[in-house]
DNA sequence: AAGGCATTCAACCGCCTAAAC
DNA sequence: AGTTTAGGCGGTTGAATGCCT
């Protein structure tokens, strides 16, 4: 045998969460901490599966999230993590402590696919580092025209880039 | 003002990996 | 060492909302 069983009871509730709901994960984390989610449902006597508590609780409920649109430096700063790392959004959120991985998961699908198709279109490149510097930097886009790199800078670490940019102090 | 279409975003599903037994 | 499960992740879906005709 392993693990003791998870989440099989029946009349899991799903769909939105409610207010409700809300306070009571929020209240529970609050005095357990996150972590430890097959005992979230069991404790709070939610209907919900371990699962969703989780997701619930990262990408809505716990501190620190900054909601709303996106920057243009944190725009950047995704298209370069989503050259360098392809769709990993968790290691991508890593380096956006505020954000979520799904909210940019989300972003990417809904805003900056189409912005990139627009800009590669725009600036007759598919370099995603040419991109990103035209996606942070309008004006880049036009400079690209005229000068059409032969080749793209170096890829930069993550590291450089959180040093460099992101950090919003607080 | 109403209906239809497009867009956004919260949440679910299924798969993979690590951990527990 | 093998089996089973929890947790985590990426892809996808569907309801809600906004915009256009």
């Amino acid at each position: 045998m392993g693990r003791p069983p998870c989440c099989d009871k029946p009349g899991i509730k799903k769909g939105p969460w409610t207010p409700e709901e809300d306070l009571i994960l929020v209240s529970y984390i609050q005095e357990h901490g996150p972590g430890n989610w097959r005992s979230v449902p069991i404790n709070t006597g939610l209907l919900r599966c371990s699962k969703s508590c989780r997701l619930r609780w990262t990408n809505y409920l716990r501190p620190g999230i900054k909601r709303g649109s996106f920057t243009p430096h944190e725009e950047g700063i995704i298209i370069h993590l989503q050259a360098l790392l392809g769709n990993k959004w968790a290691a991508i959120a890593s380096y956006l402590p505020q954000r979520t991985d799904n909210d940019i998961k989300n972003y990417w699908n809904t805003h900056l696919k189409k912005k990139l198709i627009k800009l590669q279109e725009t600036i007759g490149s598919h370099d995603p580092f040419a991109i990103e510097a035209a996606t942070v930097n309008p004006e880049f886009a036009g400079v690209q025209l005229q000068q059409q790199h032969p080749h793209s800078p170096p890829p930069m670490l993550p590291a450089q880039i959180t040093s460099q940019g992101c950090s919003k102090g607080g």
